[in-house]
DNA sequence: CACACCGCACGTGGTACCTC
DNA sequence: GAGGTACCACGTGCGGTGTG
């Protein structure tokens, strides 16, 4: 960001001062050094934009990716431009890079050659399809049954308690188990078929493990 | 791929010294 | 005393590797 800082506006104050009334007496004045005021004295040419702190970043690195393995990763890119980062780093050390994954991520990035990936596809809810009549679909869920819900007998114990819904007439049957299993899960499908007055064509279930293995 | 850590280069703030 | 300069300490930011 280019913004304008009190620091920049604090300079400038100060140097224009020292143009007019020297340097001691502005160093005195703004509570400074005179050689803090002589440097940027030195840096003002009448802009603001003279008295912005210069970037600090290094222009050579002793350690830095040589011309050579810039040129590798270059031209390997270009070569294999579809390649993940670690596929693409052992492609590169069968030529004789030796320099480690992160240092080659890095340094792809700064060149702009990270593989551009795509957005995920932004998420279209279906369109909920309408029941036509009872049995076309039916909704089973299992749910744990905390213990603070369990008087009498039943304290103690452990209940998944399994449910089924009709999706058109709202019809709902329920059964509690004492294990959360596939062995539970056919019981209760068997209880089910058994309790509901239509034939059933089809269950839908999340996908979890109980209906699953 | 984000983060921690280390090493190095650079810019800035500050001190000390010299000259007039 | 005021002007001018050389030098040092420290913070910042970038480059590297290693780790999870």
């Amino acid at each position: 960001m280019n913004s304008i800082t009190q620091v920049m506006k604090f300079r400038r104050s100060m140097v224009e001062y020292a143009l007019k009334h020297g340097v001691t007496k502005t160093a005195i004045k703004y509570n400074t050094y005179r050689q803090y005021v002589y440097r940027w004295l030195q840096r003002y040419d009448g802009s603001l934009e003279s008295l912005r702190n210069k970037s600090r970043r290094p222009k050579h690195h002793p350690k830095a990716h040589t011309v050579a393995e810039l040129k590798l990763i270059q031209n390997m890119r270009r070569r294999n431009p579809e390649a993940g980062l670690v596929v693409f780093w052992v492609k590169l050390r069968q030529r004789g890079y030796s320099r480690s994954i992160t240092g080659l991520y890095r340094t792809l990035k700064r060149i702009g050659m990270t593989p551009v990936k795509p957005p995920n596809p932004k998420y279209v809810p279906k369109p909920y399809e309408q029941m036509l009549y009872p049995g076309q679909r039916i909704q089973i869920d299992v749910k744990f049954v905390p213990s603070a819900c369990l008087t009498g007998e039943a304290k103690g114990k452990r209940f998944y308690q399994y449910t089924a819904i009709d999706e058109f007439s709202r019809w709902r049957y329920v059964e509690a188990f004492e294990e959360h299993s596939t062995y539970s899960s056919m019981i209760f499908l068997v209880h089910l078929v058994q309790a509901f007055p239509m034939p059933i064509e089809c269950v839908q279930t999340d996908n979890g493990p109980e209906f699953t293995k």
